[in-house]
DNA sequence: AAATCAGGCAACCGCGGCACA
DNA sequence: TTGTGCCGCGGTTGCCTGATT
């Protein structure tokens, strides 16, 4: 007998995966993973589907080079905070604590192994700065930018059927696109579904049916804003 | 042009904490 | 109050790609 366990799937993320994830989430929200890895119909774990989307596929994403102001600040948070990766990562909105996580070890520390080797130990840490001003900044992708493209409700349900021959053909471009299209910023940087959903019966999900983001901007790291705004009322707009 | 090396990044794993029955 | 399941975090691994020899 083959267990559930058994079938699940490990690795790389495909596009159509990815597609799936995107129609999922926006349908049930992106709280209750272990219901969206089964709803889905994606062999993968709840947790391997939370790390997708919180990593690669949310809305909110920046994807590009860290800004000089942002390694900055990751400089300063980590000083204040050590390897307190999501902490730090609630500072940098867009930025993940992976991404963060990720590149500090590769940039910072190498840079930091560099300067104890070949500068005074007088240096401050403004050092850091001035070696990454030589780094090429390009202005950060934000993929999410209150563009208004649709997903019709066709797509989500065939995509929700068939599981995949729908997708076929699709990239990543169109992807991006699918996530973009809901998303709402507002002058608080929160983005807010407007999908009319749940499409299908909800699950007992207690907190929400829809999903958001809400990029942590203030000094109280410990609260996510998104659980003030009144989900779940089962069918409300999600605004 | 091919082989090797190093860096960067995506994804997995294990653990702790929290919520709920 | 306790047990169970889920979520989130930090650490680690492995693959891919570009640089170097």
């Amino acid at each position: 007998m083959v267990t559930v366990q058994d079938e699940m799937r490990k690795g790389p993320w495909t596009e159509q995966e990815d597609l799936q994830l995107v129609c999922t989430v926006r349908l049930f929200g992106d709280r209750r993973w272990d219901f969206v890895a089964k709803v889905s119909g994606l062999n993968r774990t709840g947790k391997s589907c939370r790390l997708r989307w919180v990593n690669y596929l949310h809305p909110g994403l920046k994807h590009g080079r860290m800004s000089p102001q942002e390694e900055h600040l990751i400089i300063e948070l980590h000083a204040r905070w050590g390897n307190r990766w999501s902490r730090i990562a609630r500072r940098l909105p867009g930025r993940t604590d992976n991404e963060i996580k990720n590149y500090w070890r590769t940039h910072m520390r190498k840079k930091a192994q560099e300067r104890t080797t070949d500068m005074s130990p007088s240096s401050s840490s403004s050092s850091f700065i001035t070696y990454q001003s030589c780094l090429v900044e390009t202005a950060p992708i934000i993929r999410m930018d209150g563009g208004r493209t649709h997903i019709g409700s066709t797509c989500i349900s065939s995509v929700l059927k068939s599981n995949q021959s729908v997708m076929d053909g699709y990239s990543m471009d169109q992807i991006w696109k699918e996530i973009e299209a809901p998303a709402i910023l507002t002058p608080n940087d929160k983005i807010y579904c407007n999908l009319p959903c749940p499409l299908v019966p909800s699950p007992p999900m207690g907190d929400r049916d829809c999903p958001e983001v809400v990029w942590k901007m203030d000094d109280d790291e410990t609260k996510m804003l998104a659980p003030q705004f009144g989900y779940g009322n089962g069918g409300d707009p999600c605004y």
